[in-house]
RNA sequence: GGGCAAGUGGUGGAAUGGCAUACACGUUGGACUUAAAAUCCAAUGACCGUAAGGUCGUGUGGGUUCGACUCCCACCUUGCCCACCA
């Protein structure tokens, strides 16, 4: 038989239905092997499978292959991220159900999955709008409940005024909703919120034991959580009489400027503003721009270099380290959800500030010096000085290094009682309320005094009713079936909540439900949890490197509080696999430049995308789609097919080392040490180096002519044919199931052992050394590998070659690196 | 502004202190063929040279070393993430 794709499409079905039809692939709990637990990130269901999701997938179907032939117990299970806006976008416009578009979706790309063999336990298959999903979505925010994690707080959304209806932030396009059109407005609403922050320096601190995570994930999100020590300031307001009306706090962590405050400023949305303005000559501004700002996207307002806008508000403070009388100033470059939401200005050493006073015409003062200076000059200074420098008119800190007065200052302000030391976090509690559909209902209820109450868990799961109309606001409100809760046990009816979850919240534990998905007494068992985790080898893309993994990290934290786990950590290795790019641009439906995954299955078979795929580049690096070089994927695969289909031959004899010859010993050696490198390779997920090495051994092969009769090089040959399909099993296993049942074993090659390598098939009696003189390549030797240093250097000196570039000149060195080179300095 | 990557032939990439450009794509020439496809063989960094051979060469400039794509310092460029975070 020739390979064909004719032929290919035929045994890839055929072996994609022996590996399901024998459950090649189901694993099973079993404490007494070691686990190996693979995983890549489950797929929202869009509709068919692109570039990325397939690199994505056999990176991880290969890692899964290796480690089950490595003897590994092997956990490799696959799902969908199945809610979302999507389905409820398509569900307005086509008038569709969310449920029934997604379930088609997902069914397609399923088909897709098994179509490039990948080596799923698709009995483990979950996807998150299931009920028997989502109910433990509801669980696990009830437990959370219980533990003082979850709780109810205004929070301004996207609100869109002529539909009625909340926006997520990609539903407001140039400031406008996307069906609507009309200008979106911002409304403060009450929303749920899980404390991630009570978890903030765990997550941050634990980030030091995850080495096998790339570096700029773990820095992203060190970033994101955004730890810094400070000093908490207390003020007191005064009024324009130099009358106490009221206090104020700011945070700072530069308290080694506090000498140099010259005005204290508010964010426009701190609740102060308004009540400090009340009858005050500019109050009407005052409310107008606050107004203004609420308008405003964050995108607007924090756009760069935009100038800064503020007002006075008509009060003052007191610093308390040395008295002076400061105004207090509302403006818009402060955030009210950092710190305190007000800050102290030190417009010398704060560039925001130094631009704010020049504006508005305040004072600059210093205080501090660059060392060894002359004093600063504030009618000369172009921008602030922000670097580290010595102590001026700063009391009794006079002449000390700034660095050295953050401690003594805030030191000295605890011990008066004037401020404390702080420590705050970039983290913000996380929003999880959506006033969507398709999303797992919050399970929650009210009671007659409007205070909420967990659904007991015997009536979980809350399901999502199908009785909603779209486009009249919140959905869930709309379902006469949905708005009320009753209480099995008095008959009551109460107020359900009606918003849904953040998605996010799905896909966060998902990873421990694979670990016993079909259970439906209990969100998994703790046994089966114990044993499979940490995931040991999770692939992803980098988009979600902040959030999914932080929240992901958070609720494994949280289940090991709670007794359910014994993981600290989910992900004990982390993959970033790089993009697909066309013609140096991302792949994209929008810009057209997609190369479809089936027409190439379809051309070239799955083995072949696959090989290409792995050997184009590096996992971790981005991967530039090339039609042509997918033909010399396929022309590898014709040859290894080429090789057991005609010169292996059942009947030869035992294989005996020692009646080798020399060109005998060379592909021995070759093999075993490709056995070396690709197991090296694989370990290191390396692929594209891996099937580099099978082409070279190839090579090699076919370069190797020997006389038919001689039944000890048939046997090598057998030789070479077996442990080339062992080899590349897990990057085209379809292929390699064939062939491997072609040559005549009754057993899978996936079932297989891994072939170890022979140290003595590795040694070489004869070596060649590379000889430079003066660092540059002038000759190559043929010698004993067991060549002395001496001896070497004098078989190379008395080389007319080597002589022609020494000579007669001084030898001043003899460097020899065993086995490798030599270098004559002279 | 801060952080993290990366920069090597026509292209994807290999080499992480020791032969720069493995392997592959592409290109060119050849074999086979009536022809084409497929397959096979050979060449393929630049410059000088008939050749043997030589010189240069891994973003730029310096340094460490017998020896640097690799380590160190400075800079340039590109990409990604974060960012009026006090």
């Amino acid at each position: 038989m020739a390979y064909t794709i004719h032929e290919i499409k035929k045994l890839e079905d055929k072996w994609q239905a022996y590996w399901a039809d024998h459950k090649i692939f189901a694993a099973e709990t079993d404490s007494s092997r070691k686990k190996y637990y693979v995983l890549e990130m489950y797929p929202y269901p869009s509709g068919k499978l692109h570039m990325g999701h397939v690199r994505n997938y056999t990176i991880g179907d290969v890692i899964a292959r290796f480690r089950r032939m490595q003897g590994y117990n092997v956990l490799y299970p696959m799902g969908f991220d199945s809610f979302g806006l999507p389905a409820e976008n398509a569900a307005i416009k086509n008038n569709e159900s969310p449920r029934k578009w997604t379930d088609q979706r997902m069914n397609d790309m399923v088909a897709q999955m098994k179509s490039l063999g990948l080596s799923y336990d698709w009995s483990r298959f979950l996807y998150s709008h299931d009920p028997e999903y989502y109910r433990w979505n509801q669980w696990i925010f009830i437990q959370m409940y219980k533990q003082g994690l979850v709780y109810k707080k205004k929070s301004l959304v996207n609100w869109d005024p002529v539909d009625n209806t909340v926006l997520a932030n990609e539903q407001v396009i140039d400031g406008k909703g996307w069906r609507s059109g009309a200008e979106v407005e911002k409304k403060e609403i009450e929303q749920w919120f899980i404390k991630i922050t009570a978890f903030a320096d765990e997550l941050l601190e634990d980030l030091q034991q995850l080495d096998h995570w790339p570096e700029r994930v773990k820095a992203m999100q060190k970033n994101w959580i955004g730890k810094s020590h400070g000093t908490t300031i207390r003020f007191e307001v005064l009024d324009a009489d130099g009358q106490k009306i009221d206090e104020l706090e700011t945070f700072t962590t530069r308290p080694d400027t506090v000498f140099g405050i010259e005005y204290i400023v508010l964010a426009p949305e701190h609740p102060k503003c308004k009540e400090w303005a009340q009858g005050q000559d500019n109050e009407q501004e005052v409310l107008t721009m606050i107004a203004d700002v609420a308008k405003e996207s964050m995108i607007e307002r924090m756009g760069e270099n935009r100038e800064k806008n503020g007002l006075p508000l008509g009060v003052y403070a007191r610093n308390p380290v040395n008295g002076k009388v400061v105004p207090l100033w509302m403006a818009d470059y402060v955030l009210m959800d950092y710190g305190t939401g007000a800050v102290m200005a030190v417009p010398a050493h704060d560039q925001r500030d130094y631009l704010f006073a020049k504006k508005y015409n305040l004072p600059v003062s210093v205080v501090i010096n660059p060392e060894g200076q002359d004093e600063l000059n504030p009618e000369q200074m172009a921008e602030a000085f922000v670097e580290p420098g010595v102590m001026v008119n700063s009391g009794d800190f006079n002449g000390i290094s700034s660095t050295e007065a953050i401690t003594k200052i805030s030191e000295w302000m605890e011990s008066e009682g004037t401020g404390q030391r702080t420590v705050t976090y970039r983290l913000k509690d996380w929003l999880i309320s959506r006033q969507r559909y398709w999303g797992t209902p919050i399970p929650m209820y009210y009671d007659d005094d409007g205070n909420p109450q967990p659904i007991p868990d015997d009536q979980l799961p809350v399901q999502l009713p199908d009785d909603i109309e779209f486009g009249r606001g919140n959905p869930l409100e709309t379902s006469e079936t949905f708005k009320y809760y009753t209480d099995p046990a008095t008959g009551k009816k109460y107020r359900r909540e009606t918003d849904t979850m953040d998605t996010f919240f799905d896909s966060s534990w998902y990873y421990l439900r694979y670990t016993d998905a079909q259970n439906k007494n209990e969100i998994f068992n703790s046994t089966a949890a114990n044993y499979w985790m940490p995931v040991d080898q999770y692939i992803g893309g980098i988009e979600h490197a902040i959030l999914h993994l932080l929240y992901s990290r958070f609720f494994t934290k949280f289940f090991k509080s709670i007794g359910l786990i014994q993981t600290e950590e989910p992900f004990h290795r982390l993959l970033t696999q790089g993009m697909v790019l066309l013609h140096g641009e991302v792949m994209s439906k929008s810009k057209g430049n997609v190369v479809d995954p089936d027409d190439i299955v379809r051309k070239y078979g799955s083995d072949s995308m696959r090989v290409f795929i792995l050997f184009a580049a590096p996992p971790e690096d981005q991967l530039e789609w090339n039609d042509q070089a997918i033909d010399g994927a396929w022309k590898f695969l014709t040859r290894v097919w080429n090789l057991v289909e005609k010169r292996y031959k059942p009947d030869a004899p035992e294989l005996d080392v020692s009646q080798f010859d020399k060109a005998d010993k060379e592909i021995y050696r070759s093999i075993h040490a490709s056995i070396k490198k690709v197991t090296e390779d694989y370990q290191n997920y390396k692929y594209n180096t891996a099937i580099s090495c099978m082409m070279i051994l190839m090579n090699a092969v076919d370069k190797y002519k020997f006389d038919k009769s001689a039944g000890n090089k048939q046997a090598l040959l057998n030789y070479v044919a077996e442990h080339i399909l062992l080899l590349l099993a897990p990057i085209a296993p379809h292929m390699c199931e064939e062939l491997w049942q072609r040559i005549g074993h009754d057993t899978c090659v996936m079932k297989s052992e891994w072939p170890e390598y022979k140290d003595e098939a590795l040694k070489q009696d004869e070596i060649q050394i590379i000889v430079q003189v003066n660092g540059k390549l002038r000759g190559r030797f043929d010698v004993p590998a067991d060549i002395s240093k001496d001896e070497l250097q004098a078989v190379v000196l008395a080389d007319e070659k080597i002589q022609n570039f020494v000579g007669g000149k001084e030898i001043r060195k003899f460097i020899y690196v065993p086995g490798k080179l030599a270098n004559i300095v002279v």
